[in-house]
DNA sequence: ACTGGCACTCGCTACAGTCGAGTGCCAGAG
DNA sequence: CTCTGGCACTCGACTGTAGCGAGTGCCAGT
């Protein structure tokens, strides 16, 4: 930050809000007209000679006007962009669109919609994790004498189901035992806590009965922890074309290859902490097909637990403000819905 | 149909499978070397002359080679087009690829996925229908005195949970008798004949259950048979960008703003009767946004009954043969591991 | 009925020339 | 020391022209 005096922050922060409006290269002259900056072009220019130096902006080509980088985009979205409340009209959509929920599916779904309707850019929202929850009730239904399938309700209206298949079949009483015994063990225990408590009850389960129990055990395991390959909601995928392909330097191509792996997208996603907000741009997210692209996201949750994540991605000359309280303001209001529940 | 002597529909063969296989305009010198027709190039001039007056061809300007038409391909699909086997290894890649799924979710997940990459195109794959299968299990579990959550199971394996909130509190016994109740009378039914017996529920039910079983019987009816809104996979939107932008006039844009909208999906795959596929080309499936795409598409299910849909979409300049031969094996081995189950 | 030849069309590419937005630098004013 | 006005310069975007070549339609001949 070294010697960067207010009036070049202030340039900087102009030629960012007027490319991502023009999204077109902005010059000196146009900058001094349409931005109250109290000085002549030239001296405007002398700043922006400097901006380059620091790298915070650059020419596409000579005698064209400059561009932020990516680092000219971090520094505004840390220090210069001021805060764009939400429209009444933007807040009554939200709460109408999210109040016509009926489950937890719905709620994912129409929250992905939104974000993607608001921001105009793609949105993706993690269903609520596992992990943090508690087992409600466990469900084991014979399919024939060697296959059940078990149903996993958690608190978060979460259900999960998995198919079982016994070593050895065993009668339909025994089946109900098996029920009754997992449930008593396992029910209000947070899903992150149950293994250990798995493995307890094969150990003190009555002989007849290890079989059975040791399969079911794993599979138990298998859709208490390692199902963390959480599933995950897109939307807005249209809006990518947005640009007229100036984005994404001509290829949309990378951004949809990425789009489609939802390892990706989790490590987009994920990992944050409740309440805060991060904000990667262009070669921040690790990613090298979304070196183009920058992305907003934040966790969501009732209070302050976390149970997934939410975000808008776009190209790195995105409306940064925008995006931010729009997403900002979902995620607190979905929140609050899955707290009500 | 009218003149169409053999050695035209020769022309027209080699002319589309040409145009599929370099994306230009093929031209009468260039189709003469590579296809053995035996005649010279004016021959041939003479007969894509008729062709295009027939409207099966067309020329994108004067002194340009010739281009298939949606008719064109329409008689090139239903006369022309000789089936194109499988290789082992793509025969390999479906069993190896869809083996190792372990529950319906997974299957639908895979198969899309595979479809995707097999074809190189985009996949959509409906999840199986409810309307066909049996209840095998309803589960209701207690989340206050007032809630409950209720769980259904088919015998397609797949679950389907909803919240019901109930008009007064109501002790747990009460739960448990509901749950009897409705599983005595629903069990084993198929879920497109339940709706009568739903409402006989109501009828035969002991006074002090009535309340609570009315509540229970509205949101019964919406999940075994309002929840039509089914659901869908997509994959291979990356595919898109594979013509560079020649497909598709340019824009991708239309395409997938259509692929987002569930309803749009539905009717493209969806209304296909058993073990028969369906070929939409251009304009033939009624969606303006999809004027420049064709749709393979196809149901499939264990045996006969069909549970879903599932197809490819593409540009129309697409390799019919290939893609039919695909989509057919793939809807074959679905049907094959769902009647496993 | 097919073929070879020929004139014609027209999109594509290359090239030259012009225009103008935008720059960097410098000398001078405050 | 900072800012400003002026000026020469750069270079991409656009325009117009010319030549090339793929491909066609037609016609006369076998």
């Amino acid at each position: 930050m070294l010697g960067l005096d207010d009036r070049k922050l202030a340039v900087l922060r102009a030629i960012v809000e007027d490319y991502v409006a023009t999204q077109e290269p902005v010059g000196s002259k146009a900058l001094v007209e349409r931005h109250q900056l109290g000085v002549s072009p030239a001296t405007v220019r002398n700043d922006m000679a400097v901006l380059e130096e620091e790298g915070y902006i650059r020419q596409p080509h000579t005698s064209a006007g400059r561009v932020p980088t990516d680092r000219g985009y971090r520094l505004f979205v840390d220090r210069l962009s001021r805060v764009k409340p939400l429209s009444p009209a933007e807040r009554r959509a939200i709460e109408r669109f999210l109040a016509g929920a009926v489950d937890l599916d719905d709620v994912v779904h129409r929250t992905v919609r939104l974000l993607a309707q608001l921001t105009r850019q793609v949105a993706v929202v993690q269903y609520p994790s596992l992990a943090r929850s508690r087992v409600r009730h466990l469900e084991l239904v014979p399919i024939s004498t060697t296959r059940l399938t078990l149903v996993m309700i958690a608190d978060t209206g979460r259900v999960e189901q998995r198919l079982v298949e016994l070593p050895a079949p065993i009668p339909a009483d025994d089946v109900l035992e098996l029920r009754r015994t997992v449930n008593e063990k396992l029910v209000g225990i947070q899903l992150s806590e149950t293994p250990p408590l798995v493995q307890a009850l094969i150990d003190e389960c009555p002989p007849h009965l290890r079989p059975a129990m040791t399969t079911l055990s794993t599979v138990l395991l298998e859709t208490l922890v390692e199902r963390h390959e959480e599933r995950i909601a897109l939307a807005g995928t249209a809006n990518l074309t947005r640009g007229g392909l100036l984005d994404f330097q001509g290829s949309l191509r990378p951004i949809l290859e990425a789009l489609e792996e939802e390892v990706v997208l989790l490590k987009l996603i994920g990992e944050v902490e409740p309440s805060t907000l991060r904000v990667r741009i262009g070669d921040e997210n690790q990613i090298d097909n979304l070196r183009a692209a920058s992305v907003v996201s934040t966790g969501y949750g009732p209070g302050a637990t976390i149970l997934g994540g939410m975000g808008v991605l776009g190209p790195t000359r995105m409306d940064y403000p925008g995006t931010i309280a729009t997403v900002r303001a979902v995620a607190r209001y979905v929140g609050e819905l899955l707290a009500q529940n």
